[in-house]
DNA sequence: AATGAATGAGCATTCATTCAT
DNA sequence: TATGAATGAATGCTCATTCAT
């Protein structure tokens, strides 16, 4: 049931290329429009392509929701430790963390209702652990990578801090995208969330 | 698309009851069984009842899904404010707070593989907002009735900072179940929640 | 398949008889509603009888449809009878003619919304020679059983001729009734019928 | 609850062409076979393809029946008209109506128990107003281009008598059909309904 | 007689996937 | 490579009818 090669052959091809992109977009169309009408046949039509070539390109139908779950998270992991892993001088504990925070956001943000839909998508197909796989991914980066506190110590989480702190965060982002929230782009949100990632480094005390 | 009404008729005699008890069991023991069987015809079988039998009683198959979720979920959400409201003059808030905590995860805990696959269910339906509903009126609850801090004064919650507590507090908790987390019956992770839920009242400063 | 048996005991007692009187009427009622809700179940509940009582009198779906049809329809066909054999002497055939077929229209006309669901009903359940019997009982009451022609000679009508006449008439009566035709109430419509009629009189010429 | 396109896809390969003529074939014979047995998995089977394919043809069971009786009755209405508005210069007014008449008949003739099963599944599917409305244009067509009388004058038909006219006619034909009468064939059923559609004409008088 | 809980055969429809062209 | 016709297992749901109470 569960496909774990994401793509079938790889699209050397311009034409292929095309394609692939083609039903990327169009999935992510589709999961916007909100009826519940993510179907191949449908993903197909709408990239311009037979159903053949899509399964040409993709061994399944779960493939096309992980690949466009990775193409629309990639951004937002990488942000992430992008912003914490900075080490120019100037710049403060507090100010990274925020910067951070502001990176995920962001990340959440864009095309937010095709985020939901896709959410939804890969937890109906059994897939909810492609969801939580970047999370954990990034926490453990930045366990192992963390920032340098003020005095040059690194800072000692635990795990279950860690643990909690991460899921606390990523959880009260999909819960805005999950009820469409609209706090989602105010300062007010950033400002708790930067609050609620305090946590995880003031643990350490 | 959705069902607002989650029976159909209400079960008058013994035997119709049983029946109705049997549904939701076998629901329940399929779903954690965690194959994608959960059809309602499967439900039926299980139940040791005729399909027609179940369509007795529930309008659709969704309104399996939502009768378990209110029946697995309804103490969770009681649980916690009746810990919240609690007004015994010894009690300090740091122990309620504590308390209502403990609700919460107790609530999540049991039957674990069943709540998840509960989880994932409802939101495969398309009826997530059955999850959050609940987490929200708890929220405008704790929020028109909020505990006295030891001052005497009422702290003012703002609405962002209400919705981040819950959510943040709720999705970890989610994140424990889905991700299979072993986290979840630990003191620590108590110790972490009881943590990020300081942040709620302690934003009136 | 089809019910032989109207009814499955005669009903005595008084209570019987309103039981199978309300199950007449709502199974009217239900027809008159229009949406395909026409299910045993439906009507025992309509009329406020339960679905085993309802099988106390009722072999079958069909029967009730067979009762419904025969009460509504039994007027017309004795009605039409009625006016075409009057013998009174004052009476001119030119009139009685009209009056009979005005009896039929009458028979039509109430109820016709239920009268179309019913005739839709009965075809559906394969019951259509419920509606063409009746008429053709009719006619051959009338071919048997003649109006006398002003000479005083009995008019020889040839089968053909009578059942393209009955079933012409018929025919007008049911299309008006299922196009829910304004027609149907207007007397420049009866005039139109009445001169149909007269072509079966003048076909012995 | 209506299908108002007939057809999902136009077929364009030959394939798809025979698939759509053997499932119109099969819901046919399936129709004259007379048992209830008209459901698509039965067609599908019977016309040798998957219920997969029926589907990729028509959007659901009414849209076979609807295209079936379209096939089997546009004749019918076409010959009609064609016969009435041939303007051929010796073709008197009288052999005209007779010509339209036994288009009509011939239009109902051939396939008479498939005829009257299509009716009855029209019926029973709610889909009436598919067998009037033919007949209806039909009489639309025969008011605004009526055939001259031979006077040269163009008769004034009222609605009221146009409507009687068609309705008696179909009617006739189909008690004919419903009620298997042998008269159908006859030259005197032809004579009688000929005489029959004078009525029409000679009402201007 | 009346009740109403239970039954289950039966049906319409969907959609991921294949494969001949 | 691309196409798209074909597949068919699978599923949600209805409703006439029975029978234990």
């Amino acid at each position: 049931m569960k496909s774990t090669d994401t793509y079938r052959k790889i699209p050397r091809q311009a034409r292929a290329l095309a394609s692939v992109d083609a039903i990327l977009e169009a999935a992510a169309q589709i999961l916007q429009g909100g009826d519940g009408r993510f179907t191949t046949n449908a993903v197909a039509e709408r990239a311009g392509v037979s159903i053949g070539t899509l399964y040409q390109y993709f061994p399944d139908k779960n493939a096309i929701l992980i690949a466009l779950a990775r193409q629309e998270l990639s951004l937002t992991g990488s942000a992430v430790t992008d912003s914490l892993s900075q080490r120019e001088t100037g710049c403060e504990l507090d100010e990274r963390l925020r910067l951070a925070i502001r990176a995920l956001i962001e990340g959440f943000h864009g095309r937010q209702r095709t985020r939901k839909a896709l959410i939804e998508a890969l937890i109906a197909n059994g897939l909810s652990e492609e969801l939580t796989r970047p999370v954990d991914e990034a926490m453990q980066d930045i366990l192992s990578n963390a920032p340098r506190l003020p005095s040059g110590t690194i800072p000692k989480v635990r795990p279950v801090t860690a643990f909690v702190a991460t899921r606390a965060i990523v959880g009260t982002l999909r819960a805005a995208i999950m009820e469409e929230s609209s706090f989602i782009g105010s300062p007010e949100f950033e400002d708790e969330l930067v609050r609620l990632a305090h946590t995880l480094l003031d643990s350490s005390h």
